[in-house]
RNA sequence: GGAGAGAUGGCCGAGUUGGUCGAAGGCGCUCGCCUGCUAAGCGAGUGUACGCUCAAAAGGCGUACCGAGGGUUCGAAUCCCUCUCUCUCCGCCA
């Protein structure tokens, strides 16, 4: 969420983000209950004032036991019921500015491209080298299949479209990525695992901005106002939420395993076929809570920590650059990290690492005191999947595949495999 | 699910015949003094948000906030109702 005070002192530069974004927002209407507001305030606070005054007033003559005239009482019970209707407008009013707030996405880092969509993302590194192939290699859901380690028909069979069923080797393999990943990101990088809740409620959504803009996308539990977690952004972020935190405990950094849990609405036809686009997948998320001149050195740091991942499995990738046009509505920068898929030809995202500046922090209230000066101000928040378990599976049958369809281990997932070096 | 207790500032904790209560006291923190250093001790200070004022900062003024929402009242941390959460006991359960 923006600050208000900052729109209404900005307006200019921000419709210029925004429209940056694509995005067309009516300030005006924005920019009008804001006065509104601040008139409906000022006179409430002026009858508040009065009234407090008044009160005082009786409680002094009360204590040197003088009489208080009836009329007194009349006139300030008058008082008191316009100061109930005021109020009740200026909350009103108030709500539906807060309303505006929650709809407005953030404003773009400066060094963010302009664009309008996917295909004006600069490629920004690229790492390893695709594998070579002798033969003409085969999608993951053929090699899942053959291998009986990826089950789609039966998963769609329990539940439906959108869910498959892993067995054996292929279970072993997704549990095995998320140990290896979560063990290099706590002992090499230096994040805490956390184990969050994977249901949570209404304010914690809201906190991370999944919400209110964007309950399609989500399941919601039956009868109660909970919500399965989409990624483990929006627990993990909320640890801190109406937290007052100290500069000196700062960056934390957290890293999550969860399920993830998504509608996918409006993706119909759309990879339709394997693990790409899943009701429920698995992903490592990496979090991080920073100060405001840290943390975009902080995101550059914490995107290296994701493609570690994929370095150490060897597996060749390119970091792209979202543009204006393409980023999410909670972040100000965003770098995908794309991993190549031999059995389908294309680059496919793995990771997507963002930062948040102070949106999110605003709306979930997660503020620090400065060191220097005692000051509170609000974190800024940055997360990172690392990475998509899931797709990471994927990567690895594609790239490791052999030409009789078994799939080599990667060495650095052996010692989580039993020393397992081929799925046959 | 049944019965009871509770929720106050960064933390702990006082505060029910409703009235100068933003709230005692302590811890922590900041500054100063003292001390060879540290600790201890002494003194002073120390909430947040919003609005107005101010060129800006500082400051000043005002309003709100004692789990959340509503009610009673001229006036609510204090009384009433609803909800949420925490703790204790009982039941059920991995």
């Amino acid at each position: 969420m923006l600050d208000a005070k900052f729109i209404r002192e900005n307006v200019d530069l921000v419709k210029q983000k925004l429209d940056a974004r694509g995005v067309t927002f009516d300030l005006e209407q924005f920019l009008a209950l804001e006065k509104q507001r601040r008139e409906m305030l000022k006179e409430t606070e002026k009858l508040r004032a009065e009234r407090n005054q008044a009160s005082d007033n009786i409680a002094r003559m009360k204590k040197e036991k003088k009489d208080v005239p009836p009329e007194v009482f009349a006139a300030l019970k008058e008082t008191s019921q316009r100061i109930k209707v005021l109020e009740e407008d200026l909350k009103s009013v108030e709500s539906r500015i807060n309303d505006c707030l929650l709809m407005i996405p953030n404003l773009p880092h400066e060094s963010v491209p302009a664009g309008h969509g996917s295909d004006d993302n600069p490629e920004t590194r690229r790492w390893g080298t695709p594998p070579v192939f002798s033969f003409q290699p085969k999608p993951h859901w053929e090699l899942g299949t053959q291998l009986q380690i990826l089950d789609f028909d039966r998963g769609a069979k329990i539940t439906g479209a959108r869910f498959t069923l892993y067995r054996g080797a292929g279970a072993l393999l997704e549990r095995s990525l998320i140990n290896f990943m979560l063990d290099l990101h706590t002992n090499q990088h230096s994040y805490t695992e956390i184990l969050p809740p994977f249901m949570v409620n209404r304010q914690t959504m809201t906190g991370t901005g999944q919400l209110p803009k964007f309950e399609e996308d989500l399941f919601k539990i039956e009868g109660m106002d909970y919500f399965l977690i989409p990624t483990a952004e929006v627990p993990v972020t909320n640890i801190h939420q109406n937290e007052i935190l100290d500069e000196a405990e700062l960056p934390l950094c957290y890293a999550a395993y969860t399920p993830c849990f998504r509608k996918e609405a409006g993706s119909y036809g759309q990879d339709t076929r394997g693990l790409i686009r899943q009701h429920q997948f698995n992903k490592v998320e990496l979090v991080k809570f920073t100060t405001p001149e840290t943390s975009y050195d902080e995101l550059e740091s914490l995107l290296r920590n994701a493609e570690e991942v994929l370095k150490r499995l060897g597996l060749h990738y390119r970091v792209v650059t979202l543009c204006t046009g393409d980023l999410g509505f909670s972040s100000a920068k965003t770098y995908d990290i794309e991993v190549w898929l031999p059995g389908q030809g294309l680059f496919r995202e793995i990771s997507s690492c963002s930062n948040f500046e102070d949106f999110q922090a605003r709306r979930a209230s997660i503020r620090y005191r400065k060191s220097e000066n005692k000051k509170i101000e609000f974190v800024h928040t940055l997360n990172g999947s690392g990475l998509a378990v899931g797709r990471t599976l994927v990567a690895i049958l594609e790239n490791y595949q052999q030409e009789d369809g078994t799939i080599i281990v990667p060495e650095a997932l052996r010692p989580y495999m039993g020393g397992l070096e081929k799925i046959r």
